[in-house]
DNA sequence: TCTTGGAATTTTTTT
DNA sequence: AATTCCAAGA
């Protein structure tokens, strides 16, 4: 989108609406704007802040701008100093769970921490949580520990503490799940760590148990603005209320109709019930919406008018473009996947390009972006992925993190355990075993107790040696810490245990992995410590903290031209000329667990609106007929949610392997569509490794086809490139590319119709006519 | 203590 | 398909 930059200083109202005007001069007290998708938001809470401090003098380092994504934060800081012409010093912007983990390591001993505490992660906390388990008798195999885990955090995102959780936890995974609860918090304390529903439940219990900390923070914040209100959990709202309660000056910014987190907690009714929790409060609607074209937005509105649970709203158009919404139907994700991809290929040349940064493919799921990955991968088009597998998720990142983690904080058993066992030093599970049992009975912590020649008497003279030299590399490490650039000490501590050497013994994707490696120091010397007005943190510290909060969008190199992937959890917030959405198929999306829970299916489908109005231009929904989960293939339904959509609204496309499939190998005496006809043999049955005939639960029959004749002629001559050939639908064409041979011989078509572009078709079946011209 | 091979098991979304 | 878990052997 390009704006016009003008000077600082002038024009921060100018182009708003009138709606937008108003959330933007709203004076004193709450404000509630519900915006709809694209109806510029963001523009009004950064014009706003602009505002507050320019014309109402409002400091800096009194506005506390919650946002969703940290690097939602940066940007908002980027452009309010470009409407200031200087920076916002001192202004606190960032997710609820890092503005919490500031909170607490200014008032660090109040928890009952150290400013240094570690953030455990999803894998760390349910290391503690199997380790608990264990001590008391938590049988994992009957209640496992994610089970365990996750109930635990639901507690705490309701700001349900352990000695109330007991009382009111009936059923039998509740009252094993209390159990380790209690236990958890402890043991959390002991090792000087917090969970990431703790970095909201910590600071909520400093300010209602410490009222000098409550004022001091009140009178702080003399504004506080929260974005995507409508996925605050309980404890997010309670910390806005705890905040902002007395003056009340909150303008929180949401839209009902994008609340996609439900699963973790959050809580529509915090927006739908907004003007009871803040008596007096001013509401705005932005209704307008400068995003989408009519086709995308008509879709939205569409789709979304389903749902029963709204206040209710519709999106105006502002813009023009007719386009209509492409919906694809593919043969399976491989063939879905190369459908897009070809179209992403095509849609760069002819009259207007796409850039591949102007693209989206968005999921349900992260296990759908494989098939994307291998196309795009294929095809030589560059792709970045947000989530799946993250960067802090690899086994090597991993284990050099733990080293730096212990480093840091000392007490974090969880960070030895994982640090000591790379590279092997003969110190198996029996000994780490030893000592902890020795450790806990001397109240120490782990490397506490590996140093102590007096602890360790009952242990083997190799295994005290190998602690004592453990414990002096990291009290090495320590002392360097204190004012070394993390880098160097990256550099220091994969040197000292020979990383490297240890990866190449160890076998495979080892180039990969010393590129992580390298690449992991090379991020940390970049992490300069921006300490923004927090001190007495070592470089290392500020480094942890923000490896620990950093989310999958954070971490992207936004100016690289490449197509984007991720799911569509991840696209809330983002927009693109091109959007495709993948897997349009019941059960994959909406998911089937949702089926039987008219709240979920309403939230399935709220993210699908979510995902339709991220597209500025153009709009593709994709599916397969089945598709691999799991190893094995499925048959796969039209997606509920198309069937809801009005006739005329999508442009029905098939891949051209569906295509021909669908015409080779119709029943003879069938109609020319694919709908009513009885499943004979086919090739989702047999795929999914049943026998013909055999019916599968839960899916209607998908009409007739059958696998085709294995006599299925694939003549003479080989196609070469340059050829001109015909197309029964797509025209005449010029062969572009020539891949694989036999039955599974397939062409690259640039077909002289634009509109079609360029196509990839299996010889065998595309019944082209050659020798034409 | 550590490796290895076979078996078992995949929760959907994330700070 | 891919990862993780576990038992047996070196």
């Amino acid at each position: 989108m390009t704006r016009t930059l003008a000077a600082p200083q002038e024009h921060a109202l100018a182009g708003l609406n009138p709606a937008q005007r108003a959330a933007v001069e709203h004076g004193d007290g709450p404000l509630l704007v519900l915006a709809g998708a694209g109806s510029g938001k963001t523009r009004v809470l950064t014009t706003r802040i602009v505002r507050l401090i320019r014309e109402r003098g409002v400091p800096a380092h009194r506005i506390l701008a919650v946002t969703f994504t940290n690097k939602a934060a940066g940007e908002m800081k980027e452009r309010i100093e470009r409407q200031l012409g200087e920076v916002p010093a001192g202004i606190w912007a960032g997710t609820f769970h890092s503005v919490g983990a500031r909170m607490l390591r200014a008032n660090a001993a109040l928890v009952g921490r150290t400013p240094q505490f570690t953030i455990y992660d999803e894998d760390d906390a349910l290391a503690l949580v199997k380790r608990v388990m264990e001590r008391h008798k938590v049988s994992p195999r009957e209640w496992t520990p994610r089970s365990i885990l996750s109930a635990i955090s639901g507690a705490k995102n309701a700001l349900v503490p352990p000695a109330e959780y007991e009382q009111v936890a009936r059923d039998p995974l509740g009252r094993n799940a209390a159990v380790v609860y209690r236990e958890l918090e402890p043991a959390l304390r002991a090792l000087n760590a917090v969970t990431f529903d703790d970095l909201l439940v910590l600071p909520v219990q400093l300010l209602e148990q410490h009222r000098d900390r409550l004022e001091g923070y009140r009178a702080k914040f003399a504004h506080i603005l929260v974005d995507e209100y409508q996925d605050t959990n309980r404890a997010q709202y309670r910390l806005v209320t705890l905040l902002g309660g007395a003056r009340g000056n909150v303008v929180v910014v949401g839209d009902d109709d994008q609340s996609i987190y439900g699963w973790r907690g959050a809580d529509v009714r915090n927006i739908l019930e907004f003007e009871r929790d803040f008596p007096g409060a001013a509401v705005v609607r932005l209704e307008e919406n400068y995003r989408s074209a009519p086709p995308v937005l008509a879709l939205a509105n569409a789709v979304i008018s389903e749902n029963s649970a709204r206040r209710g709203k519709v999106l105006r158009p502002t813009r023009g473009g007719d386009t209509r919404v492409v919906s694809v139907h593919a043969l399976d994700e491989r063939d879905e996947a190369e459908w897009v991809v070809g179209e992403i290929r095509a849609r760069r040349g002819g009259r207007d390009p796409v850039q591949l940064r102007d693209v989206a493919i968005l999921y349900r799921t992260n296990a759908q972006s494989r098939a994307f990955e291998e196309a795009l991968r294929s095809k030589g088009t560059p792709y970045r992925i947000v989530g799946a597998v993250r960067f802090y998720d690899r086994r090597e990142v991993r284990d050099l993190m733990a080293y730096l983690k212990l480093v840091a904080n000392p007490r974090d058993d969880e960070a030895f355990r994982r640090a000591i066992a790379v590279p092997r030093r003969g110190l198996g599970e029996a000994t780490v075993e030893l000592l902890a049992e020795l450790a806990r009975a001397a109240g120490l912590s782990l490397l506490e107790a590996a140093d102590r020649p007096d602890v360790l008497a009952g242990a083997r003279p190799a295994a005290r040696a190998a602690l004592a030299d453990f414990a002096a590399l990291v009290a090495r490490l320590r002392r360097r810490a204190a004012d070394a650039p993390v880098d160097e000490l990256l550099r220091d501590l994969v040197a000292s245990i020979n990383y490297e050497g240890f990866l190449r013994a160890d076998g495979d994707n080892v180039e990969d992995r010393l590129a992580n490696v390298a690449s992991l120091v090379d991020a940390a010397a970049e992490a300069v410590a921006d300490e923004e007005g927090e001190v007495g943190l070592t470089p290392l510290d500020h480094y942890l903290q923000r490896a620990s909060l950093a989310a999958g969008l954070d971490a992207l190199d936004p100016t690289a031209d490449a197509v984007l992937l991720m799911t569509m959890h991840n696209a809330k917030g983002l927009e693109f000329p091109m959007v495709v959405i993948s897997g349009l198929e019941d059960g994959l999306f909406p998911l089937a667990r949702a089926y039987d829970d008219p709240a979920e299916l309403e939230e399935e489908r709220r993210l699908f609106y979510v995902g339709i109005t991220r597209a500025e231009d153009r709009l593709y929904l994709t599916r397969a007929e089945q598709r691999r989960r799991n190893g094995q293939f499925l048959p796969s339904r039209k997606s509920g949610f198309l069937d809801r959509i009005p006739a005329g609204m999508l442009d029905e496309r098939a891949t051209p392997r569906a295509r021909s499939m669908g015409r080779a190998t119709l029943l003879p005496d069938g109609g020319s569509d694919v709908s009513g006809v009885p499943w004979g043999g086919n090739a989702g049955a047999r795929a999914a490794g049943r026998r013909p005939g055999q019916s599968v639960p839960g899916y209607r029959d998908l009409g007739g086809w059958k696998s085709a004749p294995e006599d299925e002629s694939q003549d003479a001559a080989a196609i070469r490139i340059g050829e001109r050939v015909r197309h029964r639908k797509f025209g005449t064409g010029t062969i572009a590319e020539v891949s694989g041979n036999g039955r599974d011989a397939k062409v690259k078509v640039d077909f002289d119709d634009e509109a079609i572009g360029r196509k990839t078709l299996v010889v065998a079946q595309a019944n082209l006519e050659r020798g034409i011209d």
